[in-house]
DNA sequence: TACATAATTTGATGATTGTTGAATTATGGA
DNA sequence: TCCATAATTCAACAATCATCAAATTATGTA
């Protein structure tokens, strides 16, 4: 994941409405739900529901599919895990596989930055 | 960390100048930089890195102290730490502990979501 | 075809965001 | 005290965001 995209999928989450949508996406699993069940779940009205989900689509954070008269949607657990393999890298100093990321005392830093 | 503050951390990193202001502040680890050098580097208006800078201090991401007429920045660590496990927790339907994280194969649902 | 359902798209509106330049606060030195 | 430096705060502005209601598109059924 480059900058860009980064700086795309958080701004998708970084929203009440949004996140709380990813949420209950990410407990559905692939199966999804769709649009009208979750307005209903989450209680925003369908308009505003379908431009929080163009968003979250445009971020590559969901997927969108049509079962007949529905459109369902399901998290793309792929794009979460390289948002967070982009932070760990790049936000903390650290390799992703260095489990304890963020550390400044196991020497979070680059090769010397006052430069 | 919960809901509210993840948002605003999410927020915080979500615009371009300040994930450069903040990959730039982790790299230099505890000893951080003064707003002056950041400005510089990062080519910015002091009036408008300043804007930025108190985003990042409100979200916790970065904190402020003096040292005699500079303002040295630094990155906190532990706030970003937080914020990768809320999101490892919260939007993986998994625990932080489980490695492979968000990967739905492994069982990555919550408990009955479609009731 | 005509009708109903599911959801999006559009247009209007108020709120928030990010930038700029000028003014202000805080600190240190002559 | 007076001046210079470091940085913030303020005011104005354009751009983007989030919400609502109305209109439109897509699908399925009688």
């Amino acid at each position: 994941m480059d900058e860009k995209r980064a700086i795309t999928a958080l701004g998708a989450l970084a929203q009440e409405t949004r996140l709380a949508l990813f949420r209950l996406l990410v407990t559905c699993g692939p199966a999804g739900l769709p649009a009208g069940t979750i307005a209903e779940r989450l209680g925003v009205q369908p308009s505003s529901l379908s431009f929080h989900l163009a968003q979250l689509v445009h971020a590559g954070l969901i997927t969108q599919r049509r079962a007949s008269r529905q459109l369902i949607y399901s998290a793309e657990y792929g794009t979460m895990n390289a948002l967070l393999a982009y932070l760990t890298e790049n936000c903390c100093g650290r390799d992703a596989a260095g489990a304890p990321a963020c550390d400044p005392a196991t020497g979070c830093r680059g090769k010397d930055p006052a430069a």
